[in-house]
DNA sequence: CCATGATACGCAAGTAACTTGCGCAAGTCA
DNA sequence: TGACTTGCGCAAGTTACTTGCGTATCATGG
């Protein structure tokens, strides 16, 4: 019936692509003007709001105050390098073991977790301090919203 | 030399007291407002800051866009229940287990980490969703801020 | 091929949660 | 006690979304 939101689309390729790990709306809208695309911004997060309704994007809380988006797939936790902001994936089967030891000790039952690592990166741990395409260094984050 | 802020003196004795782990700047507001005093909320941000500079508080990022605070103490994570918002602390040692592992694989150097549990705590899970003084249930979070 | 109903998208205004600028008034110190 | 510093209230500004509204497109039945 309706047709299909080519932002959407072009978004879930982008993203497939992976040019990196997870994305702002900002880095959404600067992935889409490299293809030639400039949507308005609400129609990013309309775009992205109804990839994250259906399950085909998830929103990843990386404790910036910012969304950052990234393609389903099974749960994983997050590096972020306080240098270059790059953010990579990282697998959690040590999180798992923390449920039941958090159900004895406390009555809590866990359903969910977020575990964010921040650090330096091999690139620029290395004084390289090149980053990919794209990537950047993060913006001063705003004041109190960031670890500073 | 200055006279020390008074609000900033109430808070921390707020904190101290511990009725809850942490608070947003409207529960610092509202936990004030029980002390008779009902400082504007710039006065509130302005205390909390001048306290997180000293190193007497610390932001705690939930992942729900707010900004959380607690009394500076040895790192820990922490557990928030998804009906009754409760906030607990976790001792974290699980978790620099993963530093050196993740440094051997990625070379990427770990230097904090933020792991939040989300789940169902005791009380909720009981079934008698009695919940402590002034906590309450977490207010509907803005549209795409929260896991929904 | 054309009328119709349903969407997608752009534009602009609205919100939440801080943040900052300004200025007074209460303290502090010489 | 007069000059200077600093806490605090008020109001305006910022960031990062969110939502409302109207138009342009598209899919379809006729």
């Amino acid at each position: 019936m309706g047709r299909s939101s080519a932002i959407a689309e072009q978004i879930l390729e982008i993203m497939r692509r992976a040019a990196r790990h997870c994305w702002t709306f900002d880095e959404l809208q600067a992935d889409l003007a490299h293809r030639g695309v400039a949507p308005n911004p609400s129609s990013i997060f309309r775009a992205v709001s109804s990839l994250e309704q259906t399950g085909a994007v998830v929103r990843v809380p990386l404790g910036d105050g910012r969304g950052h988006y990234e393609v389903f797939s099974d749960h994983h936790d997050h590096v972020v390098c306080d240098t270059c902001g790059r953010v990579e994936a990282l697998g959690c089967s040590i999180v798992d073991d923390l449920a039941s030891r958090v159900r004895a000790s406390s009555g809590f039952v866990m359903s969910a977790h977020q575990l964010v690592l921040s650090g330096t990166c091999a690139a620029c741990a290395g004084g390289r301090g090149d980053i990919p395409e794209s990537v950047g260094h993060r913006p001063a984050a705003r004041n109190a919203r960031s670890a500073r």
